[in-house]
DNA sequence: CTTGAAAGTTTGAGCTAACAAACTATAGTT
DNA sequence: AACTATAGTTTGTTAGCTCAAACTTTCAAG
């Protein structure tokens, strides 16, 4: 799945964590990471010990839990990810927070680096293209289209 | 992820590698699930016998596999999943059939039952769209839209 | 009717990942 | 300095999935 760097979908779900409660506590400690990923701390206390072992985090007997070079590589990827994932299951699909954040999830680890580029590309296009586009119209629950006023040659 | 009927990643391919050799072949073979899977036979042997005892397939000594009621609800779902994901990604990102067909079999297992409903309202709104559409340009590397001849209003 | 190849099964092992329970270290309070 | 709540670790168990190797059944060809 990731470029370079092979970890599993629970490792990836780790070093994710980490990254976040880096940026949100300023901090990464094992109750926290574990309580992020959902599991009990003891299973997050062994998954930073392999995750030390492998090279991806470093990490003081009862200290912060702190990313490598390669470590910080992986959990970046994933995370970028994870925002576009939820930016089009969002903005694109017009699906709710919560559902958009559980897919969101689970697809960031199971997609190709090929469908990731083109989805990109995807939302770039939806929010630049001149003619138009769609959005899904909850009331009417359904998705609706547009054309944008001066608008004027057939192709971009 | 799948509505009722709790199985494992694992055990969802297993059923739809039944449902689609039953199709192809007529008849589904512990060898050729195993093949179709892509685990050794022995993995497929036991695996086909845990689906058994939990009254997903029927499966005689030495016999062939077939589907219960159950068990060809959680494979036709899941193969629907299949072929909705594999035309999302050919007809509307564009991405080549192996690709397609990658991330599709990965992606049937983790998406949300709410996920699929919008996929398929997008693809059907997209394949009939009076407006116009999107689509991607292989020669220029990049997604463009069209605006159909007739259309006249500003919204639909 | 025997025999050999192919299909299917069983066994024993390994890996990842989770949990609860028991234990140990740390830090803050008094 | 002693004590306690909190954080972290270790241990033992379980579950799911896979494999290779050894074994058994089936079936068709001679």
């Amino acid at each position: 799945m990731l470029s370079k760097h092979q970890t599993t979908h629970s490792q990836q779900d780790y070093l994710e964590a980490v990254l976040v409660l880096e940026k949100e506590n300023g901090d990464a400690r094992v109750n926290d990471i574990a309580k992020s990923v959902g599991v009990g701390k003891s299973s997050a206390s062994i998954a930073i010990r392999n995750l030390r072992e492998l090279g991806f985090v470093e990490h003081g007997h009862y200290g912060a839990v702190v990313l490598t070079k390669t470590g910080r590589e992986v959990a970046t990827e994933i995370h970028h990810r994870h925002m576009v994932l939820h930016r089009f299951l969002v903005d694109q699909l017009g699906l709710p927070e919560d559902i958009a954040e559980q897919d969101a999830c689970q697809m960031e680890h199971v997609v190709s680096a090929r469908f990731m580029k083109r989805l990109i590309k995807f939302l770039e296009f939806a929010s630049e293209c001149p003619l138009g586009g769609v959005f899904w119209d909850e009331e009417r629950d359904t998705y609706v289209c547009y054309i944008r006023e001066n608008s004027t040659e057939d192709e971009t």
